[in-house]
DNA sequence: GATTTCCCTTGACGACTGTCAAGAATTTGT
DNA sequence: ACAAATTCTTGACAGTCGTCAAGGGAAATC
């Protein structure tokens, strides 16, 4: 094989597994609507397929199974959920700026991705179960974490102030108000988001006390 | 019909009625116990009537369908974790004793009924998407915030302080780090239980700030 | 243009699900 | 003791599940 012709074997090759690729994606994105309409429990593979412009069998050439789907799923999720407040982080002046910013894309997001939150729950409900969902979920739970801690950390500079909590402790405390928020708003109560907003301020005045 | 055949149909019925929910109870039991160990999404009837001493026809007998099931599940699961921490409000004299019996209670729960508690987060997760458990979940949800809000309150009581964080928030947080440190645990990281005494030290110094 | 490779559909399989009905076994009432 | 009401088992049903194999059709390769 001369190197003319491997270069194109391999440009020919590295097409095919970005079309490949980019199918899996297409095909994870409509197991996500699935997802997180219906939660993990009453999801299957019929179902995603009607939701995607394919039949049920091409799952299977395109997964070797559930498990492989649900990981990519997770996989193609985190990468579009981490970088939402790093705009925020790196455009902020002050900190009251960042923490209208933080309030603001927190809300945004409640209101109009509250689906998909549902679903990263659910799913991080099932990996305390499933052992083969763990490693995914911890390492999104992670990269939340350090989410978090940019933001807060920030704020902290710019204010001034120094941090007394690790970044585990502060992830738990604002997951856990997004947490109720949503629930509220999922059943109906339209000003939970706002109400997520002024308690995110209030906690901040507490975990970042001026000194 | 004399009144004391009336008695006695009385007796009988009553008796019958008890039975019948003791032993419904005793087969929410079993399912409790399938449900922890295999999450809702995995859990069967059989599954279930396995894990008691009875076929899984007997399910029907006692239960109209499977959500019906659950949900006594859920009322019976209440039951029994929303009156673990009274003692330690009731008995303790100082700030600091009840401070250091919630932390004792939260640790040794955690150890001892880790199933149950991601059972807990799992069903409420379901409920984000499951309409007829929103509001069995919804009033569990708000009976531990009340557990919450006594042991918070009357910490603050016994300190002299005041509190400025609504119950509602108080809870989210606190359920936040006990949900953050389950996964831990669960993940193999048994000094997950400890650290999670500290973190609630910790924020409890914040939330019920010195004046 | 023929042939090989790739992508996708269709239909089937065994296993499992919730549900229910028929009847056996047990308990209760007389 | 017998009769009646109950509690429980068994087996079957219609449906759904994940999985896979056979093959059609399109696209790329020669």
């Amino acid at each position: 094989m001369t190197p003319v012709a491997e270069k194109n074997a391999d440009r020919v090759s590295r097409r095919q597994v970005d079309k490949f690729a980019e199918r899996r994606d297409q095909l994870a994105e409509a197991a996500l609507q699935t997802l997180s309409e219906l939660g993990y429990a009453r999801t299957s593979l019929r179902e995603i397929a009607q939701n995607s412009e394919f039949s049920h069998g091409v799952l299977h050439y395109y997964f070797s199974d559930k498990v492989d789907l649900i990981t990519h799923c997770v996989r193609h999720y985190k990468a579009r959920c981490v970088t939402r407040y790093d705009g925020v982080v790196a455009t902020a002046q002050t900190s009251e700026e960042l923490k209208a910013g933080f309030g603001r894309v927190l809300v945004d997001s409640l209101r109009g991705e509250a689906s998909m939150h549902r679903l990263w729950y659910d799913l991080r409900s099932q990996s305390l179960f499933e052992e083969s969902f763990r490693a995914d979920v911890a390492a999104i739970d992670k990269s939340l974490e350090n989410m978090i801690w940019r933001i807060v950390s920030r704020y902290a500079e710019l204010a001034g102030r120094t941090i007394t909590i690790a970044p585990p402790t502060m992830y738990a405390v604002f997951d856990g108000l997004f947490q109720q928020s949503l629930a509220r708003y999922l059943s109906g109560d339209d000003s939970a988001a706002d109400a997520l907003a002024d308690n995110v301020d209030q906690i901040l005045a507490l975990v970042i006390p001026a000194r």
